[in-house]
Formats: C-alpha cells, structure tokens, sequence
DNA sequence: TATATATGTCACCACATAGTGACAAAAGGA
DNA sequence: TCCTTTTGTCACTATGTGGTGACATATATA
C-alpha cells in the first residue's frame, strides 16, 4: 500500500518474467503484464516508456545470460592456463547445462527467432562480442589459417546444441533421441564430446601444434 | 465472380501462405487470412472449420518438405547401393541447401519452437517415421552398438544446420560466421562435411566395417 | 419448373488490445 | 504550513480479435 515505485517496478519485471515463463512472448504484452503485476498499465509506461524498453530493461537483469565461469567452470586464472581443446569442450558442455537450466533465456532465443528489432539485435551483438573475446583469448585468429575453419564448426555444433534444448519444449524426439529423458541428455552430452574429439584429432593431425603452455 | 469453393479455397491457402513469407505466425490470424484472400472469413470456418485445421490442410500440401530424392539426389535405385558414409553426408548438405531455400518451412519450423498441438505433434511424427526409415535403411539398428552413438551426432550436427538457417532470419552473425553471404554458408557447408568426415574416421576406427555392398 | 443445397454477404456479439487524459492521494521540499 | 512532484486509480477511445446467426443468390438435382 505504501507508495514504492522501485517495488512496482520488481512487480512489472517479475510479472513479465512469469508471463515469459508461462507461455513465452505470445502472451506477453501491456495489458497482460500490468494485470499479472496488478498494477495499472500506465505505470509501465511511465517508469519504462513501453513494452519494448520493458523487455529491454528485462534482458539486461542478471541471471538471464551465464558468465564465463558459469559457463566454463574455470576461475579467471585458470582460464589462461587452459589449453584450447579443452576449453572448447567445456564451452559447449558449458552451453548445454546452462542453457537448460534457463528457460526464460531459452524463451528469449526463441523470440529472437521470428523478431528483429534494436533490442534483438543488441543481444546479438553482446554475444558476438563474446566470441570475439574467446577468438583473442586462442590467439590471433588471422593467423592461423585453421581458426576460421573451427570456428564455423564450433558455430554447428554449438547451434545444435542451442536448437535441441530449445526443441525440447515442444517435442518429444529428434532423430530418436528423447529430449525428455536426462538418458537422451547423456546421448547428446557424449555425442557433443565424441565430435569435438574426432574433429580435434583431425585438426590436430593437420596442424601438429605445439603443447600449448602459459606464456610467461 | 463465378461461385467456386475450389478456387476460394486456393485463394485462403494462398493468402496464408502469403501471409506466412511475410511475417511469419505472429500475423496470422482468421481475419488477417481472410482479409488477405479477400474473402469472407466464415468460409474459412465452413471450409476448413478453423485456423489450427487451416494450418493443418497448409502443413499437408506438397512442395513443403523435401523428399528422399530432393534431400539426398539419389533416385531409388541408388540408395541401397550408397554407403552409409556417403548417405550422411549427402542427407547433412541436402538438409542445409533444401531448408535453406524453403522459408515458409522454415517459418513453420519456428513456429513449431513455441507452440504445441496437434498439428505440430503430428507434422514431428511424420519426421521421426522418416528417421526410422533411415535407420531400417542403416540395417538393424540394436544390434549395431555405434548406430545408437551415430545417431545423436547426426541429430546434433542436423539440429545445428537448422538453427543456424532459422537464426539467419533475423541475425547476421553466429560465432563470428556470416549468415548474409554464400560465403559464410560455404564455409558452414565445409564445416558440417569436416566434422562428419572426422567423425566417421573415428567410428570406423573403433568399430572396423565390412565395406558395405548391396545385399543380393 | 420447382426444390434443395452449396456458396457468398452482412451485421452483429463479447472480449481483448494499445494507448491517453483527467483526477485523487500520498510524499517531499520550502 | 503551503506548494510541487511523484505515485496510483479510473474512465475512455479506437481498433482488432475470434466466432455466430440471418439472409440472399447461385448452382445443381428431382
């Protein structure tokens, strides 16, 4: 009862999340939020302008996107000291945990599947900034002649793993493994791990590296 | 002007269609498909008895999904005779170019991301029978150990290549890959036939094959 | 030709949507 | 205390939605 606009406005972010949660961006809009935070549509537009900046202010929340080491599982300092197979591997198992573990993350990438706008986009572009940070992080990247190449493999195998998770909410099967079952996850862990493995051998074969070590 | 229920049922699947390349399922709607195809929507309603059994007549016609023989370019005749290594492959690349070049099943495929019915569940059955036709095809799959591990790596790789074609829709980047040009899918094309080579050297590695010939 | 059926037009319902303007009550500053 | 700003409530518009019933006209059947 008391007059609190920073409570209202965790009210409206908290709605919204549970709308996102319910039945994701198809039910989500002014008058949906405002009734689910019981708070007067207006308000939203006073305190974020609209929708838009509603869902802008939303993404930008912590919890929604997995830090480095969320993602990794290495501390700051290890993180040099890792050699690059695996570190790639513990980014792609990294990504398979931690995105099913976040379903409001996963209901935003399904958004940014059919929507583009100036929110969609900045997303992407934070994530592709990322990359970047992983491509410096192996070394210049133009010099290696095979960077380029593992990189567009790493982009297959990670947008696998980004589109089984995401079809998991909606289907059973995919190419007959269950999605359902924390059986089929395994399935699709170790399949995760047995192609990064061949495609390093391969690599490596090639371009006999190296041990990679910490620089001095 | 002349009373046609074939032809005003043409134009309401059309109008649909039309509808679908342009904004995907968000603007699609019994009115907006009516309005589209110039038509009073209660025939919408007689004729097909609502959107879900619209969409349901749309998802069942032809020209959406590829066949065997748009997927692999092989006719049936040279598909028994074709090692399953070069099957793979060709079902992988087929996947990408066919997709590729389908927007309105990409559009569905979305769709498919964030709504569950009937049709959806139905359209999923009818993909996973194809699967089990492959893996009759890949003999008996209990039996083969591999075959089980085989199939949720194809089910990732196959899995990445639709996401990354779904994701281009609406970003130009995925981990540093341009999504624009045929470059960038070229590169992918490469990527996914450089991880299913690595792949299939360590299979047959570990589990040395008979070199597969056509049974008498 | 008479009659039944298929096809199409129109008006309407209840409800939801995004957005705006007016106003009252509380909180804070002078 | 008086005055201003913030916070919240309410009523309202204009438009869109899915869905239904009544009716007119054309086509085919008897």
């Amino acid at each position: 009862m008391a007059r609190d606009s920073e409570k209202t406005k965790r009210k409206i972010l908290d709605a919204l999340a549970l709308l996102l949660a319910e039945g994701g961006f198809e039910g989500v809009g002014i008058n949906a939020v405002a009734r689910k935070a019981g708070v007067d549509k207006v308000l939203i537009y006073r305190y974020f302008g609209g929708l838009d900046q509603l869902l802008a202010a939303y993404a930008q929340e912590g919890g929604l996107w997995p830090t480095w080491e969320e993602l990794t599982g290495l501390g700051p300092e290890k993180m040099g000291r890792t050699g690059l197979r695996e570190l790639t591997r513990l980014i792609m198992t990294g990504h398979l945990d931690q995105l099913r573990s976040r379903p409001l993350t996963q209901e935003i990438m399904r958004w940014e599947l059919t929507a583009r706008n100036e929110l969609t986009d900045q997303l992407a572009r934070a994530r592709e900034e990322t990359t970047g940070l992983l491509m410096e992080m192996m070394g210049r990247s133009d010099q290696e002649p095979s960077m380029a190449r593992m990189l567009a493999a790493g982009a297959v195998i990670h947008a696998g793993i980004t589109y089984l998770i995401l079809r998991a909410a909606t289907a059973d099967l995919y190419m007959g493994v269950d999605l359902t079952t924390e059986q089929g996850w395994q399935r699709i862990r170790s399949a995760v791990e047995e192609i990064m493995e061949a495609y390093w051998d391969k690599v490596e074969g090639e371009f006999p590296q190296k041990e990679k070590e910490d620089e001095p």
